[in-house]
DNA sequence: CATGAATGAGTCTTCATTCAT
DNA sequence: GATGAATGAAGACTCATTCAT
């Protein structure tokens, strides 16, 4: 009897959160279980009551973040029309992704990235692939160029390589506003780039 | 005297190459002293003869590669003489770097923003700046278009923005490269870089 | 209130049969509580409703064991009369208990062996003493050497250290029938054994 | 330069010496890495230079006792001639393993057969095969057998049951040995062994 | 100088035991 | 009474660093 009304999945997703917080500001491969079982209020051993092992809290971590970037990005698209809207959308999505006071999170994506390169990683390679999550991102933003380019705001350009240009822009971005935010002002660079960025695939509407 | 000191000089590089080798390959934090002792062909002990600590190994590598990458960059860009013909100079120098046989030292780039990033690592903060690095970097693109600007070429540009954008649009170009390889053909990303950039940031030229 | 603690009696048996069953399989110091309790259908806490530690469950699976098979050896020989047919129905009881569907129960004789040699085990002292154990094995077997002395069918040896001989050929065999059951035929062995045995020990009758 | 004239393999067996000793008085299950090391007289940490882990100084340990074993063995059964003498040089040689100062090295014969018994520790098969060593065990002691046979001083006997038989003696009086050498006479056991299993195996040499 | 054997602090992980429900 | 979630002490193993040769 008593059906214990404790939810696995919760408490799962409360040391998740907790775990994340932490390899955010110390770098994963840096923290200890110790440390996360603090952070999450528990006991050490209850972790492993959640997760097999460090690596698979590791794993958990990216993918939650991962879901985490795409949901806000839909969000956001959600009610631009045009294309045009549609990127600016983006733009202050990310813009917002790295403000957010979950901020401390996005360095999460370094580590993510770090791991992902070491091809010998397989414990990771189990749980997803860093290539497919930019194969899907990079497919999402061409969605939107080849509307643009369908109606004619845009020229014809290669969509795959502007919308894996236009990424890779907001990755380094991200990057270099983490290593110093007060000399990164994200709302004038994405201004810039949105400005920078539509004169270069505008369509040309001479005359 | 003197050459003995050189002998300590160019044997301390060694190990430091032989370091960064092992360091790109498996990811700094995952690199053992005997690793590198084995890469570099001396003993576990000698190590340390040259450094004081793996964390000095490891700023030492940090400082020895963005070297690296500066003289790269400025030896590409040395004979072009119109800002265009820079840019394009600079498109090509991170193109190779990319490309290059060295080519899993620009893995350690990721671990280099990993470390960066963490604001507790007070050894790597006594050799230098992430934040310094970049603000040269910038500078040094900024220098170019300023150049185009007021030869007439660019128009008026936040000079600083856009080259964070443009180190920005490298950076993360480089990671999509270094997770997906096969999906990301540099050459083409270059030119649609190039060509996309330039109608972004030209002065128009119409009567 | 009688039922209810026949009950508690029952299911502490049921709980003990299933550490035995899982003990005989693993070794006993390689059994997990959360292996005993799964196997006797309880939850993990139920276990320490009836035992106080797994320690006790341990000491009192020994006592159990030793008690079964005091039981079977005594039915046995209820039957026989003469001292060469006890002997017999030793060997026999003895036989069957290897070969038997509680087989590797048997294998539980060697952790009893392994713990009852450390010295150091206080816990198990408490509970019963191998020492005795042993004693009491030989003097029942002595008895019958003795009464067969008496009855002149065999010589005059020493019964104890016969008696002692007997219990160590049978624990031997045991050993190597568990180690290599296939090149072990017990029935063969048994026969050898109670055939030597007897030449060795039976009176001379000669003319 | 320095070779450092440190004869690994003499270290090993310091190392394996020391584990023996604590592993037999404790039980091998019961041994903890730093007890060894301490035993040993290293630290923790070198244990790990010349074993890969517990379970390797583990079976390395039995290796090295069967090994003991049998090396005693066959330097008492050197000078013996007939296989009487033979025999009884083998309960010699049993008999002083037993009181030997190494003694309590006898105790890890128990741990010994307890893990062999478990058919899953892959690890010990790697090492060696417990069935094998009772097989050349019993091989060795059917050789006398035969021997005695041949000379018509032996009756027709199952020699492998036979050696099986005697070998299980052996082991089963070490056990009784092992809970209580008080009440365990060797000697006396020794004696009477010999002058039972003579009369039980020996051919009727009457007129 | 060069070396690599030795070291032990530091970590992950396990599991017997507790206790709130 | 029964349960199983939570716990933390305990223990195997790693690896940067030292130091005798």
């Amino acid at each position: 009897m008593a059906p214990k009304i404790i939810d696995r999945e919760a408490r799962r997703k409360e040391i998740l959160m907790a775990a994340m917080k932490v390899s955010a500001a110390k770098g994963i491969k840096n923290v200890k279980i110790d440390e996360i079982a603090e952070a999450a209020g528990v006991g050490k051993g209850t972790i492993y009551e959640y997760f097999s092992s460090k690596e698979e809290i590791f794993g958990a971590s990216i993918v939650e973040f991962l879901q985490h970037m795409e949901k806000i990005m839909a969000q956001k698209m959600f009610r631009a029309v045009t294309p045009q809207d549609k990127i600016r959308a983006m733009l202050h999505s990310w813009e917002e992704a790295c403000k957010n006071e979950d901020n401390d999170l996005v360095a999460l994506m370094i580590d993510v990235w770090a791991e992902g390169i070491r091809r010998d990683n397989k414990e990771l390679l189990k749980i997803f692939n860093m290539k497919k999550v930019y194969e899907r991102y990079r497919e999402m933003v061409s969605a939107i160029l080849k509307e643009g380019i369908n109606q004619g705001v845009f020229r014809q350009i290669d969509v795959i390589t502007v919308a894996g240009l236009l990424l890779a822009t907001f990755d380094g971005i991200m990057i270099q506003w983490l290593l110093d935010s007060e000399n990164t002002d994200l709302k004038k660079t994405a201004d810039v780039l949105y400005e920078t960025l539509m004169l270069g695939i505008i369509a040309k509407t001479d005359n």
